[in-house]
DNA sequence: TAGATTGTTAATCGATTAACAATC
DNA sequence: TAGATTGTTAATCGATTAACAATC
């Protein structure tokens, strides 16, 4: 499909998902090209980053023009992976799994909670929205079933990662980690854990910090795990 | 207070939260010593790494021995500011303003939510824990008079950059930006926009490569604007 | 054509890691 | 003392930026 095996730096991949964003919006504006000193304006990335890191995907530009809203678009789509709709399962359905499940950012990235799990008995079997909640015992079972790839823990710590085992032996393929742990899993296995609290504190670093120095932290959300 | 006005390399600053849980278990357990090496296995950081992330900030170890688990925490403590208790306010009650409201990793770091603003009258004048929820009309009178220095904005995208400008204009120094869209603050301003999203789509490209490619992503989250 | 903006190479910059003497 | 683990320098690696010819 693709030439010789790409080899995408971590930080350029941390990026796209900002290009996006501002695209989409350039798309819904019905603006038809685009040129990168315009995304670097919008996304506060240098300009010759970003077509750097286009280039790479082979997103091309015109000379003089810039690039198509609509190709770009397309194209980054396909690299991230948002043509497919991408099925995953909730675990922990409290306030944060909660507030994930209608968070408004994910319709464009195509993710569909497909079903939730739970351990208080007071719960299950409770719908939000079209969803029923369901207990843990029958995740195994569920995920294996509908070979669902995506796992998002939303449950407190200690669970963690009796959790993210189950969702391994069930043949999960990527987990989406809230919880206040890192979860340890194979090789295999991607893991995002994202942990709120560790954005916070470099927030109070900064304001801590005395008057002119003070550098102020935007927001490529950064890096990945080997 | 120190010396010739350290330069922080920008990725160590995100390095030092995971640091920073890694040794309150550790201090949890009851362990008085860490070496860089166990630090290193609990938070996937070379220890070289670790060494000399600490040693910027003068918080030495013992040779043969490793570092005081104790003195460590105070030191980290400090670097990341969780000493002072950190006030903030709140705007956009909904579910992600409510799950973060109730997040428990806060807890740690000091952050205090003195105050709830929504635009919704039917929930004005509701109480979340001991918590009122004001008319955004207030926002800009209570910031001021309690000198408050953090807002964490959880509105939708079209509200943000206008709750945002309240902010500034009533004297806020660093902002938390949940809502999906950049906001643009002047120079002297921190803001962290935390897009939930982006994390997803990185995760997601991960997941639509090919077997044996795949290298997992975990993540010190990230970076910084200027 | 002249002006704009690209793709790409080369130079710079910063972050990571390897190596090791110093220290408990 | 011997063993462990530090602090720190030097070497490597990768990411960013400046410069510019090529192209529309």
């Amino acid at each position: 499909m693709n030439g010789p095996a790409i080899r995408v730096p971590k930080f350029t991949l941390t990026r796209l998902p900002y290009y996006y964003r501002f695209v989409c919006d350039c798309d819904e504006r019905g603006l038809k090209f685009v040129s990168s000193e315009e995304i670097s304006q919008g996304v506060q990335v240098n300009a010759v980053q970003i077509r750097r890191d286009l280039m790479l995907f082979d997103a091309l530009g015109t000379p003089g023009v810039g690039y198509s809203v609509g190709e770009l678009r397309g194209k980054l789509e396909e690299i991230l992976g948002l043509n497919n709709v991408n099925e995953a399962v909730l675990i922990g359905v409290g306030r944060l799994g909660r507030a994930i499940l209608d968070y408004p950012g994910f319709k464009r990235y195509g993710l569909s909670i497909v079903a939730l799990f739970d351990n208080a008995p007071e719960i299950i079997g409770e719908k939000i929205g079209t969803k029923e909640i369901f207990p843990v015992t029958e995740l195994e079972h569920i995920v294996a079933r509908l070979h669902i790839k995506v796992g998002i823990i939303t449950v407190s710590a200690s669970g963690a990662q009796s959790v993210a085992d189950i969702l391994i032996s069930s043949g999960i393929k990527a987990i989406w980690n809230f919880a206040q742990v890192y979860i340890r899993v194979p090789r295999e296995i991607v893991v995002r854990n994202e942990d709120l609290a560790a954005g916070l504190a470099t927030l109070f670093h900064h304001l801590s910090e005395t008057g002119t120095e003070t550098k102020v932290a935007s927001d490529p959300p950064l890096s990945t795990q080997l």
